[in-house]
DNA sequence: ATACACTTTCCCCTAAGGGTAAAGTCAACT
DNA sequence: AGTTGACTTTACCCTTAGGGGAAAGTGTAT
């Protein structure tokens, strides 16, 4: 039998990791003297403590270690089998981040190259006040986490879609949300996804036109917070205040323009212009506007 | 000023965060009413808040983030510039790990569909029993942490290249380290990087040749750990037992072969027979042997 | 006045161990 | 047999970047 310290220098593993793994009964030792707690390992525990730090460096969690190892000879070269497809196709998807934060960063080290702030995109939005019609809107009401919003817009409005398509409704506009959460929950915001149409069938609801600061982003939807907050800046000098939920319309459809940078998206705020109210507050009240 | 409700909402952080970053005074509320402590952010701070959302996409911790955004306007646009390149070089760096980590993945996976287990390398290791002669090492003893071994490989064999070359002394064999240390650290394991030289001069000392169990490795060090687990399993089924500091001989120099596929690195365990105890100690005993 | 939405602080939880301390134990050497 | 030094044990606190939830206070609209 090998003692702790001999068992950790030949797996390179340190004792303390193995006594954590003995706790969590990921491994844990083949005999333990009942007098002093010595652990005690086995040669054959070698291999099992090989297996783990191969999927360790796998990036597998020590929870799905455990679930692997957990199961009888037969299986385990099934489940191992899976797992290990299944892992492959997430690191390839962590690669694939890696590669878009290395483009974006690469852009962001060339603006600053030419004098730019990093920011700088932020300045160049634009920002109008529209008036925008009343629209007649196809609806699902959903609480969406940001993991899950990339699936959940492709599964939503095909909902949409397919209704109109089984129904015959008559389309009159590109898809929109409209965000109604309060304050951002990254574990799920409510979202409505809307198409707006002409028929006033039941799952369908108004619109109210209104006025909204509105301003358009060329690019990535992970820029859209910019464009919020240019809205928000925008909002302050002119003068206006928000009164209802902001919304995103998507001009061009994800499934059509392939590249992220041929994206359209149009973010309306709806507002209405402050009243003068300097001389009703002044200087000591403790209205939040005083802040 | 905005609420930290709002401010969520605009920026998509949640409000947790929010108060985590006032917290650790990475943003902190432009304004707190100092009745009820509610936080209230201005519009200028949404600039800083995007700045850092965009920074932690990049992978920069909290903490980096702070350093930077501590500083004034000029610098941190120099300050900027080189962290944005310092960290696209990190993130290359991982983003080759995981193409490394991919192809090892793959490996495994049709080794798997052949039918072979996923440790089945182990098994085709050949273990032999050698003599070995004695040596004369030029060496240098230091607490490598595994981070560094890579760097401080290069550095330290370097180090002992030059002074053989500056002295002119006589290579006799391949670099080498041996592993002091009884147990596995992460922090700092005792390394010895040594070369066999024929003048015993200072800075050098004698390695007495021995009984050693010996298996070569062919490939990427990082399945140094299987050959080891495969040397102790060779010598608890032949009866023979651990007597000293394992070492490797790097066969293959790392930087004239310069796939891992080609890497040829001998290991040695020096061994002795076991007496066999087994009538001096019956069943009973505590001794630590019985287990 | 009341309801409801919003905010505050406080405390515990995460994954995978690292660091350190105090105490107990082992093997080897006198 | 006793001592020393190496090895092991448990126990407690720490790390990142917040999430969850409770209890209490506050703001605003009806």
């Amino acid at each position: 039998m090998l003692s702790i310290g001999e068992f950790s220098k030949i797996c390179k593993v340190s004792t303390k990791t193995l006594r954590y793994y003995d706790e969590i009964s990921l491994i844990t030792p083949d005999e333990i003297n009942p007098e002093n707690g010595y652990r005690y390992y086995s040669i054959s525990q070698l291999k099992k403590m090989l297996l783990i730090n191969r999927l360790k460096s796998y990036h597998f969690s020590l929870e799905e270690i455990k679930a692997i190892l957990e199961l009888e000879e037969d299986q385990l070269e099934e489940k191992l089998y899976s797992a290990l497809n299944c892992k492959k196709k997430e690191i390839q998807e962590r690669l694939n981040a890696f590669e878009h934060t290395l483009n974006q960063i690469s852009c962001d080290i060339l603006n600053l190259k030419e004098g730019n702030s990093i920011l700088s995109h932020l300045d160049r939005l634009e920002v109008q006040l529209v008036e925008t019609q009343p629209m007649n809107l196809l609806y699902i009401r959903q609480m969406m986490s940001s993991d899950d919003f990339a699936d959940g817009y492709g599964k939503y409005f095909s909902r949409l879609y397919e209704k109109i398509a089984a129904e015959k409704l008559t389309l009159l506009g590109t898809p929109m949300t409209i965000y109604h959460s309060p304050e951002y929950n990254p574990a799920g915001n409510d979202t409505e996804f809307a198409i707006p149409i002409k028929e006033g069938i039941k799952g369908t609801r108004d619109l109210t036109g209104s006025l909204c600061a509105k301003s358009v982003l060329k690019g990535s939807y992970s820029e859209l917070t910019s464009v919020y907050a240019r809205l928000r800046e925008w909002a302050e000098n002119e003068g206006y205040e928000l009164v209802n939920s902001p919304f995103e319309v998507y001009i061009t459809d994800p499934y059509q323009a392939n590249v992220p940078e041929d994206f359209i998206t149009e973010v309306y705020f709806p507002v209405k212009k402050k009243q003068q109210a300097k001389h009703q507050l002044p200087k000591l009240t403790s209205n939040r506007e005083a802040y």
